[in-house]
DNA sequence: TTTT
DNA sequence: TTTT
């Protein structure tokens, strides 16, 4: 027994990018930032942001992409997975991103969102999705040349590659 | 504004490793597991372990030293962290880690914890452990050749090392 | 947008109480103890002790029927819902409970739980569960003269009691 | 050992009341909504609203008192506690409240906080407050004639009123 | 008593 | 790469 769960509540750096595996489903990364800031012993202001890479699965992922943009604000639950993938430098580093399983639209009003088409609103990974972690290779993140997002999706071939997030 | 919160419940690899800051604040660095199980498509029962590396600051991190051994299940809540490190072998990764902030001891019994001194208990970090994050270095993992644990617990000058976890 | 979460773990006061609505679904019922221990300004040891009303729906709900027992430790995250009842003496009062939509047995060994047909394991409610509140009705606790648990479970016509948990 | 949590997103009702224990410290008393919506098998939309009755002690009372109003959304974390007390009619009641220890005002822009003096920004109890419960008296809601909030706050003598939230 |  |  154990529990391996993420809150976040935060902004995204840049629109969602949605994929699709051979099967069809929908796979969302983006990220995530929050940020602390707190007085140091010389009482000067210190910031410091963390960036969250997020993985959506399924019809998570495709209301990520639909609803989602940068500067949205979100509030993300998930788990903690972590990834070894070898770069194309040829060196092996291990990634860690959110496996998302919940996600709700924070704030509402207009920054990143529009009003028209949406107001707010939380969704959950369907059950199997979160009971199922999908194979390794569907939460590889974007290669190299960024293609189109939140656009006329491409089915991709692979998502096997080299490149995390 | 934002959230950072990490729930995990989950035993410990091995004992905690207690080390020293020069300016005589405690450090403690150890694994935590969590896994899932879950059937894949074919029925077969699968399971998938994740490692998570604690860190924890001034007395959370003596109380670690004192009552958490290998194996020890505990329930932890903290903050994700990365960290930008250069490995022996020249290469740039980025660890993550979780800053605990709050610790409680599972279970009991003897399992990982000898019920004759302690019997559970909870302990949060002190509200400016948890505002103010201690300088880098101090949340670099041990270095290679590892020291003695939960003893007499060395006043190490530099916690500079190149290698995470 | 909101978010209405709660994360427990603590101890079942006694074994769960599992009904059955008209349309067969599983409700269950049972108490969790928390219980939180400080020093008062005297340097005194106090403890206080919470007990939260917990109701499970469908899977999760016999799933806690058939591992669950008075004195097992779980953790449980749910929402907080509270609900208006009058009581046998004509006063309307409101109770509290949490709706759980997810169960993990902890520690396992033998306390409350035979090992032999279990091992610790963690439930979800299904998404639907999660998404859509059962009739106001079957989220009320047993009546007064409690039933046979655990076993050939009875088909209750009515779960309108006038008594909360 | 355990863990009683509670993570809630929502927005306050009113004003906070802001009230002194004879000892000067502020307590702050607000409601906070949080809303759920699904969809009922014959596809009607349904809402459904719940009010948290959340109490905060010292500082963090201080600071809801000064940032927080009616309509603020706001991320709060906390523990359930209940409490028995008499009302005016002579009947006993169970109050639940959450004791927060952790509050972060969220979405910022000027709904509900002036953004003049404040821009967002996260609070938490401090240590002491948080692992020591005050008095029962002092997370008594205010009495029935409301009173001037958010102003000189007044310092009650006697918190014991006998009316809950 | 909030908000969309 | 976000935001205040």
């Amino acid at each position: 027994m154990s529990v391996n769960k993420v809150i976040l509540v935060g902004r995204l750096g840049r629109d969602p990018e949605v994929r699709y595996l051979p099967n069809g489903e929908a796979v969302a990364n983006f990220g995530v930032a929050t940020s602390e800031q707190w007085k140091d012993r010389n009482g000067e202001r210190q910031e410091r942001t963390e960036w969250h890479n997020i993985t959506m699965y399924r019809r998570l992922a495709e209301i990520a992409g639909q609803y989602l943009k940068k500067g949205s604000q979100v509030y993300i639950e998930g788990r903690i997975q972590s990834r070894k993938y070898t770069g194309k430098d040829g060196v092996e580093r291990t990634a860690y991103e959110i496996i998302a399983n919940e996600m709700k639209m924070i704030g509402g009003r207009d920054m990143g969102g529009s009003s028209s088409d949406f107001d707010g609103g939380d969704y959950a990974a369907s059950s199997s999705a979160s009971a199922a972690p999908v194979a390794a290779a569907s939460s590889v993140p974007p290669a190299a040349p960024r293609r189109e997002v939140n656009k006329p999706a491409p089915v991709v071939d692979d998502l096997d590659d080299d490149i995390p997030f």
